[in-house]
RNA sequence: AAUGCAAGCCGUUCUAUCGCUGCGAUUUAUCGGAGAGGAAAGUCCGGGCAACACAGAGCAUCUCGCUUCCUAACGGGAAGAGGUUUGGGAAUGAAGACCUGAAUUAUGGAAAGUGCCACAGAAAAUACACCGCCGAUGGCUUUUAAGUACAGGUAAGGUUGAAAUCGUGAGGUAAGAGCUCACGAAUGUUCCUGGCAACAGGUAUAUUGGUAAACCCCGGGAGUUGAAAGACCAAAUAGGCUAACGCAUGUAGGGCUGCUCGUCCGAUGUUAGUGGGUAGGUCGUUAGAGGUAAAUGGCGACGUUUACAGUAGAUUAAUGAUAGAAGUUUCUUUAAUGAAAUACAGAACCCGGCUUACAGGCUUGCAUUUUUU
RNA sequence: GCUUUCGUAGUUCAAUGGAUAGAAUGUCAGAUUCCGGUUCUGAUGAUGGGGGUUCGAAUCCCUUCGAGAGCA
């Protein structure tokens, strides 16, 4: 139940990714670069999030599967310790950017690590944005 | 047996937990079952499908090019023909021609026309004759002979080059010349024989640089655009569309492929009717020129018949993560063990080819070497 | 998914099928200078890979690799 990633949760609209990119604010965190945004209407997920590999770093289709399943996984297993249980029921849909900048092909192990750095991260960039 | 080359085939498996995308059941949140390839890649060809005037004619442009067959079609494939290179055989004084095996081949036309053939060389295509040969004929010198910075004739010989006006011998001549003859090489055409045909053999006759992956000529083919094609649903808001009348030389102008023809629409006004650019959703969309097996026809590509199974369908884009076990290969070790690796690569409307990438294994054929009989 | 352009010295560009592939700049060495710069002299170094056509290919053809651009 804690570690489903079902549809809900995926960011498909082509309108919020202009307004995540164009107004979104972000922070690097080797090798993940993490782009967040509020926005007032919410209806299934608190969180809709997008998983991205650059094709120009990475010219294979399959190198750039591998890392986004594996992106995926990671962010699958994390989500609810460390993003959901920080989150309030403010009403809010925060739409999140993981894009993977990375030069090589990682282990999963290395990668887990990461993001969950990251997402602690982030968490602690809203929560100090909340305030002021 | 090993190595190398070529062709064909296979190209990791199982269990548990947590997930993802369709499908089918229902108790509506659970269960069942399915889920990447031989190249899914490159986008190099061909087709289906769809829209655009159901798309017409001519020119231009692009493309293909030995023959027959296969195929829905092809620039793909099969079987042949010819060319080129090369190995062997026999023959000969030695070659060539002959027989035979292998590799390779974008292979219509140079006898419709145009262009080009650097450097070197006399000359690179109408031989503008450099060295040489001749100077018969006509001049000149002059002794009749003989000679020649004359008019000229001459491609036999020489040097160059990738390539030099077909080769050898004889006749012929002043010297020479396919100028003539004999034997040969190559090419076109006529007829005969064999073959479905390309073509091969023979006969007669004419001719004798190369280059068309130079322009070009001949013959065949191609309308354009691609699923981001296209069809449908649908809230709000601009604007549009259709029909009738009127205006007007069916005019100005515009569309239809680059051009021409041809053809279609056609300014502004009034009345009536209908609507949906964009965002989103559904269809298109996966049963197909399909796969597997057997029989059968064919030299073969492939065709025909019968039987069987039901076999991915995402759309910011599923097919994964972790743990364990097995298999294969390499290294280490006496061995067990241990360690490392496990190719190339990821469907996006669907098929048929081509090309390229590929660890390792298997099969077949050929070549070489070694061992045994 | 579809369409399309281009690959030449380290860099920026030339070159009609025919020389030893040219120029600028860079690099290196030498000269000049007390030293450095400037200047002068010399050297260095390239047709993305493979195959074909041709007597001869950077150029023509095929194939492949790489780098871009366009179509919402």
């Amino acid at each position: 139940m804690k570690k489903t990633f079902s549809k809900e949760e995926r960011l498909c609209s082509r309108k919020s990714l202009d307004l995540l990119f164009k107004n979104g604010s972000s922070f690097l965190l080797y090798p993940f670069r993490i782009s967040s945004l509020f926005v007032p209407a919410a209806d299934a997920a608190a969180v809709e999030v997008v998983i991205n590999v650059a094709k120009k770093r990475y010219k294979r289709a399959v190198d750039r599967n591998l890392l986004k399943r594996r992106t995926r996984e990671a962010y699958r297993f994390h989500k609810q310790e460390h993003l959901y249980n920080h989150l309030k029921d403010s009403g809010k849909l925060l739409l999140l950017s993981i894009q993977f900048i990375g030069k090589e092909k990682h282990e999963f192990s290395f990668m887990e690590k990461k993001l969950a750095a990251a997402l602690k991260k982030l968490c602690a960039n809203l929560e100090l944005h909340e305030i002021s």
